[in-house]
RNA sequence: GCGCUCUUAGCUCAACUGGAUAGAGUAUUUGACUUCGAAUCAAAAGGUUGGGGGUUCGAGUCCCUCAGAGCGCACCA
């Protein structure tokens, strides 16, 4: 039972009918586009507040004050309302008889399993890519951040109704696998010298690929080299491939994540899409022979006048029209990349969503127009750009160096942190604001740390149970009108928001809105429990059952939603520190 | 040089996508343990939302402009 969705929909009727009473003439539809019922910033301003006399103000050529006031009258007709009044520029306020919150509860305890449950999805199918790191080496620590966050939203609008693909996309062609396959060779020839093999600069110098030029050993002994270069070269690409995505996906399991399909670009490239993209491309007339300006600045001396096989994006917003082929007459990675959208789109019938880094964002606009001209603008993207990770060791900068190989690497994070500390932390930001991550605060036990802050209000909840001696599970609230004090309400209150806050971080694919709300949560319960010192309103009170039963139901409910928001960030709850 | 993204309290960040007096944590000052766990809570103080202009009933949010930071800039991936 959703509160606000409940009102909202009175709201629509009154609309409906205030619009017809006077013969208004306004689209019910261009107001409700606009129309808002929230909870005001300031609780002085009652229980919720509707924008709804402002936004009909220009088409009915009145004061919003004047309107609101005739609306005024619809809306003391809802149901439980207390009090209506007009305020600020024209805000309709709400408040609600007290009994609308307990009585909330009630209901709420009766449909534990469903009584948040948004159906936005509808069992649309959406494809959610990220990761996507290129094969050439595990996991490390700056990747955390896009993985937990593309799986935390999967998770997310999996929850609220969609049918949600995970996919990754395996970077396996192209020079990067060059330098891979020499570097195994290396590593391989380690295997049969039994000496060690200094790597030259620039070929990948990493530990890691002992273990390529090992299973090479193991699977065709010394005689790899034996055959011809192409088949050489083969074999020992698609070995080293295999033994890194295993690293990768182990990786990827101590963060809690599977990913339900790996797309190889090197299958895209050998398939038929790039002849399909081509084929749709002219058909709209949206491909050409072309020469590109030269990049303005300085690095336009290595540019040379060539016409290249255009793409002219910019039709679709682009800043630039893209070359879809090399000067070796090859596909560019865009024109590969193309053709991967359209193999994504087949697949889903659906919406996609891509989650990249920050260095990639002059990427976004060429993908966008990409997929608009592919699909005639019917399928939504949206591309969520994941910024920098700084990480800290008490405040100071740690020191990598790639080129070494020396970096940390993703399972190092989590085996000093833990996977549930390392999911909850990537998400206390937004996904565009850089991020510091410091190992000795994540890892403190204070309300410094917000995943301690959570589950430390959690394992409270449990501890009360513990104390009275009553099973959470088999608690059933006698009467709940014994739930009076402000505090308890206010707490109810922000309940209600729960199916809000789910709703606007599916919406807008941002579910950092889920620990934000958990720590609200959280400080709003450890607050209360402090009240127990002085106001005498302890959970468990010896000589009131009724009081104690209602009490332990609230506690039971906000037990319940920090284990449902912890759930979809796939975070454990703790149930005793 | 061009493009994309960002700039909110001393510091780290929110702000229901255009709503009312911009909120938390931290640092500072002060107070609360005879408790169902003080690993917590309460209170004070802290702001021209980088500067300037515009759009409108109303702007941190949209548009323009300037400044600063990050990333990228034919053919790489």
């Amino acid at each position: 039972m959703n509160i606000y969705k409940l009102y909202f929909n009175y709201l629509i009727e009154a609309l409906e009918k205030f619009k017809s009473d006077f013969k208004y003439s306004f689209k019910v539809d261009d107001i409700l586009k606009k129309l808002t019922l929230e909870p005001p910033k300031n609780s002085i301003n009652g229980d919720m507040s509707t924008n709804l006399a402002m936004i009909l103000s220009k088409d009915l050529k009145l004061s919003p004050k004047i309107i609101a006031n005739h609306l005024k009258v619809y809306i003391l007709n809802f149901p439980d309302v207390a009090n209506v009044n007009v305020a600020g520029p024209g805000f309709i306020n709400i408040t609600f008889k007290q009994h609308i919150w307990t009585d909330f509860i009630s209901n709420l305890l009766q449909n534990i399993e469903n009584w948040d449950k948004l159906e936005i999805g509808n069992g649309k199918n959406i494809n959610i890519e990220y990761i996507s790191a290129n094969p050439t080496g595990p996991l490390h620590a700056g990747h955390a951040r896009g993985a937990v966050f593309g799986d935390a939203l999967a998770s997310l609008l999996t929850e609220v109704g969609y049918s949600v693909t995970r996919e990754y996309y395996i970077n396996d062609a192209g020079n990067q696998i060059e330098k891979l396959v020499d570097s195994s060779l290396l590593r391989y020839n380690e295997q049969i010298t039994n000496k060690t093999i200094d790597i030259p600069e620039g070929l990948y110098p990493g530990e890691y690929l002992k273990e390529v030029g090992k299973t090479l050993y193991e699977k065709y002994g010394d005689k790899l080299q034996l055959d011809d270069q192409k088949k050489v070269f083969e074999k020992v690409r698609s070995v080293s491939i295999e033994v890194i995505m295993e690293m990768i996906k182990n990786d990827l399991l101590k963060l809690g994540i599977k990913m339900d399909v790996f797309t190889s670009e090197k299958k895209i490239i050998s398939g038929h899409l790039l002849n399909e993209i081509i084929k749709i491309l002219e058909s709209k007339n949206l491909i050409f022979y072309g020469v590109l300006d030269p990049p303005k600045g300085a690095d336009a001396k290595n540019w040379e006048k060539r016409e290249q096989l255009l793409f002219k994006s910019s039709q679709y917003g682009d800043d630039a029209d893209r070359a879809l082929k090399k000067s070796d007459g090859t596909w560019t990675y865009f024109a590969t990349d193309m053709a991967y959208h359209l193999d994504k789109m087949n697949r889903t019938k659906g919406d996609l969503i891509n989650v990249l880094g920050a260095d990639h964002i002059g990427y976004i606009s060429r993908i966008n127009a990409a997929v608009s001209a592919l699909s005639n603008g019917s399928v939504e993207i949206d591309t969520k750009v994941c910024a920098l990770v700084n990480l800290l060791e008490d405040g100071k900068p740690m020191k990598m160096s790639k080129r070494k190989g020396n970096f940390v690497t993703l399972s190092d994070v989590v085996n000093a942190v833990g996977k549930d500390v390392l999911r909850f932390i990537m998400l206390t930001r937004r996904n565009d604001q850089s991020l510091d991550f410091d190992f000795k605060k994540v890892m403190e036990k204070s309300k410094e740390n917000p995943v301690f802050y959570v589950q430390y209000a959690h394992a409270r909840c449990k501890s009360i149970f513990r104390s009275s001696k009553v099973n959470e599970k088999e608690l059933i609230l006698k009467n709940p009108k014994r739930l009076k004090d402000v505090h308890e309400i206010e707490l109810i209150k922000f309940i209600a928001l729960w199916p809000r806050t789910l709703e606007l971080a599916a919406k807008n694919h941002e579910p950092h809105r889920i620990c934000y709300y958990l720590i609200e949560l959280s400080s709003i319960f450890h607050s209360l429990w402090n009240k127990g010192k002085d106001n005498n309103i302890k959970f468990i009170v010896e000589d009131d059952l009724e009081l104690t039963n209602a009490r332990l139901s609230l506690v039971k409910v906000v037990a319940l939603t920090i284990r449902k928001g912890l759930s979809i960030l796939k975070i454990e709850p703790i149930f005793e520190m």
